[in-house]
DNA sequence: GCCATATTGTGCGCTAGCGTACATACTACG
DNA sequence: CGTAGTATGTACGCTAGCGCACAATATGGC
């Protein structure tokens, strides 16, 4: 394993605030590591922290009354967990558990709120975080309806790969379906095309990224426009 | 037609504003009639007002680079279209038209944006109605992934029922499958089983529930999703 | 090095929904 | 009152993805 990732700027979010805030912040903010399948938050549960991930990643997912399940959204390092916790609600249907073992900051909940609360450059980019969340989860929407599981593998392979430094990932076939709410089967057909165009290479449990470029070929439109309205929130806050 | 809506309380957040709040805002608050159709933002538009609907609803959607289209979230009574102007990005790959003709309150986007920055229950009241679109976002991310296209009608027609007075829709099927993201014959199909079973009526372009029951009979778990938190929207906002 | 277990591969038949084409029936408007 | 245009009904073959069953294979722990 690579040495942990303790630099508060791998985390874009933490990366965004102004100087004052961040050395506010600092000694609140706890490096902790997030083992795979940590369920940080169950349908309807309180979190008592927030989380800024820098290697890890969290699935926030639904699960059905019959039990299968579906991802809404993911958050790497360009976001966090526990945006309910200033936007209101306190809670969510929906789950968030650890989708890629990794680290994170955390920070007690209420000491993100009296930040927030106060209005400065924090409270624009976690608002502005949120902004690029929803559009994450509608372009879900769209592509659940509209796309087949090979353009959504596409897709969720390189927003993946966007959050890692590497090019492997530690994933079963199995875990991506319940991710897209698809069949495992489904995941192994798609999978297997990519891996005979040399695109990916499989072996239980870890895929590795050949071709990047190939990837882009097989997506849909929807990669795109998430990727490009997660580019504009770092841009819009820079300039601020 | 019925008289128009001209309670600023028809629509629930303007509703639960501060009476102070509503006072400052109201000179400024114009009651117009929006027309079946209307586009209201386009993809990557700039909004410069935000809307209150009280009568109108307002469907937030995507449009593929292929024409096809699907809904991510509806705009009633309940809530106002244009979060983006205060959450930040200004604008969003999102489309809304009008889906059902009727009354909006409109508000210029800057003086909304001064109202919010003030941080007073208005600011705590939209990030909790924008808390509750994301949830209703993810359900439809969700319900397009899981559910048949009966059941899906189901929760789209209690949806739009809740934020009408009336039992009629007016709506033609066509209309009903862009916004679902689904074809017209699906709809016919569907459609055709509900009334078959009596819990609508079908007549070009109009749409009666007769049997409220019967739908919620046919709905799927999403429903109940997003109308409960929508209450809770409501309950948290009178404590405050 | 071996084995239990987790993971992946494969092959069915089945269904929902798609795409297309065309027939029918309202209804608004002249 | 007739007609054009819009809205709805229906039919048919096709495909993606499902559900299920089971075979084959890697891997970590002993």
């Amino acid at each position: 394993m690579q040495s942990p990732p303790t630099q508060f700027n791998q985390n874009h979010l933490l990366a965004a605030l102004s100087p004052a805030e961040l050395e506010r912040l600092k000694p609140h903010l706890e490096l902790i590591h997030m083992p795979l399948g940590d369920v940080l938050c169950e349908s309807g549960g309180r979190l008592s922290y927030v989380y800024f991930p820098t290697s890890a990643i969290i699935s926030l997912h639904y699960i059905l009354e019959n039990g299968s399940s579906s991802e809404v959204a993911g958050v790497g390092n360009e976001g966090m967990l526990g945006i309910s916790l200033f936007m209101g609600g306190e809670n969510t249907p929906t789950w968030a558990t650890v989708q890629t073992a990794g680290y994170c900051y955390r920070l007690k909940g209420p000491l993100l709120l009296q930040e927030f609360n106060q209005g400065g450059p924090l409270q624009r980019v976690l608002l502005r975080y949120t902004q690029a969340l929803i559009t994450q989860i509608s372009q879900t929407a769209v592509c659940n309806r509209h796309h087949t599981i090979e353009q959504q593998l596409c897709r969720w392979l390189l927003l993946t790969l966007d959050r890692l430094n590497s090019q492997e990932l530690v994933m079963t076939q199995e875990l991506i379906a319940s991710m897209l709410g698809v069949r495992r089967e489904g995941i192994t057909e798609a999978a297997g095309k990519l891996q005979q165009a040399e695109i990916i290479r499989y072996r239980r449990g870890h895929i590795t990224v050949l071709n990047r470029a190939g990837l882009q070929g097989h997506v849909c439109e929807c990669y795109d426009v998430v990727k490009k309205e997660f580019e504009r929130l770092f841009r819009d806050v820079k300039k601020s």
